[in-house]
DNA sequence: CTGAAAGCGCTTACAG
DNA sequence: CTGAAAGCGCTTACAG
């Protein structure tokens, strides 16, 4: 015989029913009583001289669930440009599927034109291959991610989410931006440094407004008026210049800031890192691995990758055991380029003045 | 309604069979032609209202296809450990997913044992959620690999095969070392080197016979003793004083071998590279990233991952027309650790005998 | 041009 | 304890 075995075959030579091959298979706990001995060995034997084994489509088709879990980015998964960006949540996500069970699914067949991904009718349409899906990345545009929720197709985001996201709540496993950059700011504050400049995103979107929170918030506590610079605006010469300008000893910097080159401008400048001026960096840069030994924070992406998966696994059960927000605590990094303050506070070039 | 739409309900809205709409959505080429314009139109919207998408576990159940391609490896894809070794082949085989339309499949509902991955019963049904499958990395054991073969189930492989290997020939990509090799012999050759140690892996493992049979040609070619070295018997230490003890002034560096603590340690006994003596590298180390300005080849792993897969792709179709079994120039680079043969030409400390 | 039917390979009530 | 049947949601000959 040429093509793969099926359960009909394997009946027919034990001379049973199909169904029976199929409650031998899986049947309920109680199937070892359910099916007579005699009938058993006779389909386990058909089973072993034929190498039956089942058919995952017909059985995911049957019970209406897989057993995979899809992987959708909205940029390649892979990046050609050898920055792999999505490379440790994968590793956490494969981890926690082979403890799960899983197979992981990367819709690789929804086409990516000008590097974003598209839900197209297609890929609509292969998303149900998996029985949910874990979203990467730039999240698509929200008919889409509506449209995801109408399904009802079981989602879980790595990233923080606003609730008010979409329509409702998405369950989310995200790095807790906020009480890292809240501890790294403390930890300036109590080694003597009084103005401390926060240099990044300030933008709306979670992961910004959490480090802005979170610096505002030890700032507050410590009664000191907060700094914040737009990141994107200078170069790595003109924020070492603004900085000092503000009269600063310390700085935070976001992972849109090219840390390195902000502290080699800085000792060009004539300024000592971290003797006249600290720095730490607020988690991993866009694209790059974390410079060695720069204080700061560091995102628990494997573990992202390992929760997310966990998570959607829960989600797809139905059952609510797990948390659908998942702030996970980033690793703090001591590193050489945060110390005391100096001693003689550095005056101020210009009038310090609140930004609005 | 709170479940997914089917073909039957849109089949109800629109008054027509549910095979109609099957043949709307995707009949043979001369459907415009079977459906009348009514039905046709009406289908559409009753799709369009809807928001039905097909359920791909059912269209692969029935057409017996199914746009998956798997992903076997036999060490977890994500190595924890950091290293990447699969990524560039990934990054190949993405690419060319996207191109050809099918998703991509890592089967991580097999548990990994001892690092290694096994084809368990429950991993032997799960290949078939995929048409075909890629395998990448030390292969599994021949039991696992006759198997395959008597299923009938599509694979291609990522590295060389012999043809001899399990029972008949399997598909392939791999990467010409032997080409390469051969080519960076030549050189040296040119370059006035006379005496050209092979220091690598002399097992008989394609990829390490191909490297041996690379550098024998060459050196027979232009009529050179060939010195064939064990590059795992030796520290870096040992191994520059043993290419010194046969008088080499050029080596060849198998990819099992340290190369940068080699050069290291030759800088240390006072040989001078390329000065002194010429080294060239077969390949990427393994498990790290080729040496910046090192001589030697590159292993052309991102192009070999788009070749795999769009061979299984035509595997699966069953068309012949790509060659099963494919090697794939590697990328030559110059390198500064390779340069003319000193002029003075060094005399063997011990007796040259030719290995056996 | 269109509908009714069989079949893909399973699971799972439902009868006996 | 076991078999016959219906159903999962499609595709594809086969009749009309």
């Amino acid at each position: 015989m040429n093509r793969r075995p099926t359960q009909a075959d394997v009946a027919r030579m034990a001379g049973v029913s199909q169904a029976t091959v199929s409650l031998v298979l899986n049947g309920p706990s109680n199937a070892r009583a359910r099916v007579g001995e005699q009938s058993r060995r006779r389909v386990l034997d058909a089973i072993r001289e034929t190498g039956y084994v089942a058919n995952p489509l017909a059985q995911g088709l049957a019970r209406g669930r897989n057993r995979i879990v899809g992987v959708f980015t909205y940029e390649s998964v892979f990046p050609s440009d050898g920055s792999n960006f999505y490379h440790p949540f994968l590793v956490g996500m494969e981890a926690e599927a082979v403890d799960v069970g899983v197979d992981l699914l990367l819709f690789t067949s929804a086409p990516v034109a000008a590097g974003k991904r598209r839900l197209t009718d297609s890929g609509w349409n292969r998303l149900d291959i998996a029985d949910g899906c874990i979203l990467i990345g730039r999240v698509g545009n929200d008919r889409e991610l509506h449209e995801l929720r109408e399904r009802r197709y079981p989602v879980v985001y790595i990233g923080r989410r606003d609730p008010s996201d979409v329509d409702g709540h998405v369950p989310y496993v995200g790095a807790d931006y906020a009480a890292a950059t809240a501890e790294i700011t403390r930890r300036m504050l109590q080694l003597g440094h009084r103005r401390i400049v926060f240099l990044g995103d300030l933008s709306a979107v979670p992961s910004a407004r959490d480090r802005v929170l979170g610096y505002r918030r030890a700032m507050d506590e410590a009664r000191h008026r907060p700094i914040l610079l737009d990141g994107g605006a200078f170069t790595p010469a003109e924020a070492v210049q603004v900085i000092r300008d503000h009269g600063a000893t310390a700085a935070l910097l976001g992972p849109n800031v090219d840390v390195v080159a902000v502290r080699a401008a800085a000792i060009t400048a004539g300024v000592q890192v971290p003797a006249d001026l600290s720095l730490a960096l607020l988690g991993e840069p866009e694209n790059e691995p974390y410079p060695e030994g720069f204080a700061g924070f560091r995102i628990p992406r494997v573990e992202m990758g390992a929760r997310a998966l966990r998570l959607l696994a829960s989600v797809i059960e139905g059952d609510d055991a797990l948390d659908p927000a998942q702030l996970l605590a980033c690793r703090v990094e001591v590193g050489h380029t945060l110390t005391s303050a100096p001693s003689a506070p550095t005056s101020p070039t210009v009038p310090v003045k609140e930004p609005s």
